[in-house]
DNA sequence: TTTTGTTATGCAAGTTTTTGCATAATAGGC
DNA sequence: GCCTATTATGCAAAAACTTGCATAACAAAA
């Protein structure tokens, strides 16, 4: 839906080669958008041969070489267009919630096992954007402020995590009560 | 990834054409798995050529003819397996938080204006989520007892809408903040 | 010294989802 | 009487994304 223009929005700030974008997805953007190698690759083809952006092959001594991707005027220009333009509600797919909805016809200890690795998956999440905010504000202020709006995205994330976790602990209790009593000692 | 599960979910409490899933889509399980019409169809007749389904044409008088679907029983085992079987946690693709990222290339006005439309949306989103947990309450015990699990997707819904509102709430003001002092009154 | 990890790119095939089009009957409001 | 909404289904094409495979050089750890 719009790979292509977070590939604009990365470019723009800085050029880079696909490997370096897919990194950059993995750390800072990918918290909310998500995309595999491959598709990076093929969306830097396709933009390319639209005219959006232009490359330069760069070899390397030591690592293979890379093709270093920038902005065109028409990428920028089609960037400021779309930035222009109502962005549409995101519609959320989650499979887990499927689960839980389901959930009444497995067992509760399967939920419970369940709920732990997403928990685990989570709190990670949310430590590590902890930090992240931790050294945003150790920054001097005029850095600060050209990393105003990623860190809008940064509170969303946190916020975001801190709200999932309280959910769980809700979850939790409810699948407690599920919990037969624990059965008298046998025989 | 799994709208084949959503479906034989749906199917597995009350079997129903694609019409009915369709709105049931829109309803319940819609807050958290979404699904056009055309694909909804699409996935039935696959389950059902993978025999995972069934279905009886119903003629109707004063409607057109549908199709009733319900779970066979290698539906049925294959919705517990599916259940016994991990759910990757979800990657999160959100246009939204892309736009945001990007917003110091366009006007805080157009921020502000989309996050207008954005949070009215999820304040209505809030609304019908929390006037449905209002009827849960209001049933009988039994009947709570066995809606469970769909109540804890239904409080997911409610933790996440209102954290997202709080976070709207961050991000008007780190906005107005941006907006450059009214100028004094021209000439 | 073998294995694992990182850097670097990409094709091919498949799955999943979206968008556009198409049909058809009835009910209700204006 | 016309327009719009609802009920009901589906094909076809395109876009978006995932999975599997493939290559290749070097660095570091075991």
């Amino acid at each position: 839906m719009s790979l292509k223009h977070a590939i604009l929005i990365l470019l723009e700030s800085e050029p880079g080669s696909g490997y370096d974008l897919f990194k950059r997805f993995k750390d800072g953007l990918g918290y909310f958008w998500n995309a595999k190698h491959q598709q990076v690759y093929l969306e830097l083809k396709k933009l390319s041969e639209a005219g959006w952006l232009a490359f330069e092959a760069q070899t390397q001594d030591t690592r293979p070489d890379k093709k270093n991707y920038r902005l065109t005027p028409a990428g920028h220009a089609e960037l400021l267009r779309w930035l222009g333009e109502p962005v549409q509600p995101n519609t959320i797919n989650d499979a887990l919630l499927v689960k839980l909805y389901a959930g009444a016809h497995t067992s509760p200890d399967n939920l419970r096992e369940e709920m732990q690795r997403h928990i685990a998956v989570h709190r990670k999440t949310l430590d590590s954007l902890m930090s992240i905010e931790r050294d945003y504000h150790g920054l001097p202020a005029e850095q600060r402020h050209a990393l105003r709006m990623p860190y809008l995205t940064l509170r969303r994330g946190i916020l975001g995590e801190q709200s999932w976790l309280q959910w769980a602990e809700e979850v939790e209790h409810a699948l407690q009560d599920t919990t037969p009593a624990s059965p008298p000692p046998g025989k």
